[in-house]
DNA sequence: CTCACTCATAACTCACCGGTTATAGAAATC
DNA sequence: GATTTCTATAACCGGTGAGTTATGAGTGAG
């Protein structure tokens, strides 16, 4: 079975895919042929990976005409934050550089 | 060309694989043996799957004998914490649950 | 109505990746 | 030294996914 957590995982693991979600989370949103511009990749490209990314939960898409606007869902964020987290903890005080990692999760 | 983050998203992006990073951080150092036992796949493809993790800087290796120790190094986890909390803060205040996010991490 | 524009989908190709079995190499055991 | 055990590597296979071009569906403009 497929899990939203692997969903998760699989849409950021394409450099392409997360160059797009960061470009949404630094410039907010935009529409498709405003991304395709620059993403280097032709515009059926950029629409899976829109379309990925939506199934992930990481954008939402608005229609507006016949433009689709994309803006980020840092909220999907959640569960990669809750997993690194359990994971630093878990090995907790063995022999790892724990103090540091937190330390930069906490600001 | 092929980058650290990159390198450490696509090792987290296969499920076989985080699962192996997931009973290192909960049980700790482990023996390639006793981790092919319940993994559910081959040795070689235990053995090529720390190899990726250790290629991301997600685990160390420590040979004893025969046999070979990997443990889980959380330190690596440090960019992806950084890189979730750098795209919740870019789309600050727009319309976006950032404070839950925010919340979450802070413990 | 017609034409142009924006985006999504279809159809296809190609490379890569995760899995396998077979085997090599190193180390412990007999 | 011979054999068994543990891990890594080699060689191979099938599926998947990221890219392309072509096209369709919907909308705005003339």
């Amino acid at each position: 079975m497929e899990t939203q957590t692997d969903l998760l995982f699989r849409a950021l693991a394409d450099p392409t895919r997360r160059a797009l979600f960061e470009r949404l989370c630094r410039e907010g949103e935009q529409t498709v042929g405003a991304l395709t511009a620059t993403a280097g990749v032709s515009q059926p490209a950029v629409s899976k990976h829109l379309a990925a990314l939506k199934a992930a939960g990481l954008v939402a898409d608005r229609h507006e005409g016949r433009q689709t606007h994309y803006s980020p869902r840092t909220a999907a964020l959640g569960p990669l934050a809750d997993w690194t987290k359990e994971m630093a903890r878990f090995w907790e005080g063995r022999f790892d550089a724990l103090e540091d990692l937190l330390s930069r999760m906490d600001q």
